[in-house]
DNA sequence: CTGATAATGTTCAACAATGAACAATAAAGT
DNA sequence: ACTTTATTGTTCATTGTTGAACATTATCAG
């Protein structure tokens, strides 16, 4: 195999998707920084930011955006509830299910995050035109794909 | 300001680095996967990387490296010491440091670990040509410099 | 040399995330 | 109708991460 003679960092593809997750792993800290006066964290506005896009969404649906299992929505939320920035309301047809919408504040606090998160993106990305960010996501939508696929195909034996 | 009028999804370089996060994510969701016959995770790996490529690091410096906190290095260690994969020497100079080594069954799993990451990178990243991995790398170098500017920057105040 | 300051590693409490087990409800199969 | 299976959300034990406080050792200023 001779695992030893090309060691990854000689490794093109190895050595950029590593500075892809330091880039990724910063910018999570920065941007927790950022969100520090508003009092919430990157994990309550990836929360905010759905319930914003998708009013009504149950928290099954929202697990799965946010690629986060069930438990860990269901012990944020009534966090986010007590500090009155979300709202769950149970569905009538299906009694199982609750259904979550922002509040006023909530509405308030996630647009001041969003433009937050907006404005250091563009800052940061500042140096890269926009063609190549395009790109870059044209890459990563299907990195994405393929990761997916990899876990599906797991999940559901051929 | 008008936050409302320009949302953040039709904004070019915010979706590309929601895409990029999430690719971050899901990769490091299937990294652990495919690391568990080795029974190691991302951040042991991480720490083998780095002892593998510069020994007799010290935990400082390898915090450093990491990007995490000393404590959560403090922890890990004895964890992997008892595991037979890393050994830990007092520094003869300095009583207070503690250099760090890769025991040999710690380089028999490190190679191994870092072949599974590495083929596991390329299959994803297979449809991505090499030049634009280089771009996304250069792109990347440059936002990680701009995010540690922004650290250090209020680290130390002017 | 001596006292102040800094650096290294450890411990601890607080907080987040996960997966497994569970209760309640819905849907499907018979 | 009734039993089985699936889905939704909760709870709990485990694990990982962090930052602050601390002890030890080095370095620096006088």
């Amino acid at each position: 195999m001779n695992k030893n003679q090309s060691l990854p960092w000689d490794h093109p593809r190895f050595k950029s998707w590593i500075t892809v997750a330091r880039a990724c792993q910063l910018m999570q800290t920065v941007l927790t920084r950022e969100l520090a006066p508003l009092d919430i964290k990157p994990p309550h506005l990836d929360i905010l930011i759905n319930l914003y896009r998708f009013e009504a969404i149950s928290q099954q649906e929202l697990a799965r955006k946010l690629l986060v299992g069930r438990s860990n929505i269901s012990m944020t939320l009534p966090q986010m509830e007590k500090r009155g920035l979300i709202e769950r309301r149970g569905d009538k047809r299906d009694k199982r299910v609750l259904r979550l919408f922002l509040t006023e504040e909530g509405r308030r606090i996630t647009v001041e995050a969003m433009s937050i998160q907006t404005a250091l993106i563009d800052r940061i990305l500042s140096a890269t035109p926009i063609e190549q960010c395009l790109a870059i996501a044209e890459d990563m939508e299907r990195v994405v794909g393929a990761l997916q696929a990899e876990i599906v195909e797991d999940a559901e034996p051929g």
